[in-house]
DNA sequence: AACGAGGTCAACCGCGACGAT
DNA sequence: TATCGTCGCGGTTGACCTCGT
């Protein structure tokens, strides 16, 4: 039994590690079309020379769309503090209850971040709550009842289809900055490919230099990413603007997403500070602009866009 | 500039549980 | 009831990154 999926992981060789910007887009259009679940068809069926589990992760831990990007906050720690002391290493049980956050990333941080800082004796205790038997403290936050908190005994619940919650990913660019930032503002061309052969009115991409402070160059502080893109839907139709800090990443999965999930939100701003560049070089497109007549720091790679749209296809005909 | 140590985090692995047949 | 397929959880790994020397 336990050896099943395992099993069911090495048949045919499946592929495993990182995954590659291609793949990923092969996993949101299945998911889009027909939503999660059923892992193991979806592995097959996606084309995806990988294992349902591996698929379920990717989705779960990396491409859902309610996820909360950036650290966690102090008030987010103190809620990891407080529930671990009374579950444990109920990672699952905790994420439930921070909105956004998946469990292996409040594991990880708990590992990489709060255990250090604790004498031993403190959290291998509350570690090894669960192992003793120690009941479950009920819960001081809105939530599932304590009946349904018991153990492992709850059954997490197949994660919703996709539903529109890009508000939570809000950029820290606002149109505010792009206006305060005429300098360095300027209007590239929109992707002839991608927008000829996704359908879609893509009329502008607009490549704004923000120079504000909130902009940084180090990657993995995702909370500073500044780059944004704006799915706009007017009479005419949708078409997409594209803000970017100077000097970083400009994460492809994030105008996947916007598309994805942009014909459910006719006006959707979103953070593009999805992924890392360090989870797969091919999933994120370094946006050095080719079209800036001053700067350095700026280009577009466009054929990558273009295969992006190109991958992702248009919204109208899924 | 080069290198090593330590940190971070995406992804993997093994296992237990559950539902369907 | 037994078996099978699927799923989700928690622990662990290892590639990559940053930082100090």
């Amino acid at each position: 039994m336990s050896s099943r999926w395992s099993n069911s992981c090495e048949r045919g060789k499946l592929k495993k590690g990182p995954w590659t910007f291609d793949e990923d887009i092969r996993l949101l259009r299945y998911i889009r079309l027909h939503g999660p679940g059923r892992w193991s068809a979806l592995a097959k069926a996606s084309g995806l020379q990988r294992c349902g589990k591996s698929c379920r992760l990717r989705w779960v831990n990396y491409l859902r769309p309610d996820l909360k990007r950036g650290s966690i906050t102090p008030e987010e720690e103190r809620v990891i503090l407080d529930l671990h002391a009374r579950w444990g290493n109920r990672w699952s049980l905790i994420a439930e209850k921070m909105p956004g956050r998946t469990d292996n990333e409040i594991k990880n941080y708990w590992r990489s971040h709060i255990r250090k800082r604790l004498p031993k004796s403190q959290y291998s205790t509350t570690e090894d709550q669960y192992n003793q038997g120690a009941s479950l403290m009920p819960l001081s936050f809105p939530s599932t009842s304590t009946q349904a908190i018991k153990t492992k005994e709850v059954k997490a619940s197949t994660p919703a289809p996709p539903t529109c919650q890009l508000p939570q990913l809000l950029s820290s660019c606002s149109k505010e900055d792009i206006t305060h930032h005429h300098h360095h503002h300027h209007k590239v061309e929109e992707f002839p490919e991608a927008a000829s052969s996704s359908g879609i009115a893509c009329s502008s991409v607009d490549c704004n230099l923000n120079n504000n402070s909130s902009c940084s160059t180090d990657h993995r502080d995702r909370d500073n990413l500044g780059n944004q893109l704006q799915v706009l839907s007017d009479g005419a139709g949708e078409h997409y603007e594209l803000f970017r800090c100077p000097s970083i990443e400009y994460d492809a999965l994030s105008v996947m997403l916007n598309q994805f999930y942009g014909a459910g939100i006719p006006e959707a701003v979103s953070n593009s500070s999805l992924g890392t560049a360090r989870t797969d070089v091919t999933s994120t497109i370094q946006l050095t602009d080719a079209y800036s007549n001053s700067s350095d720091d700026c280009e577009s790679d466009l054929a990558a866009s273009g295969m992006l749209w190109n991958a992702i296809g248009p919204i109208h005909d899924q």
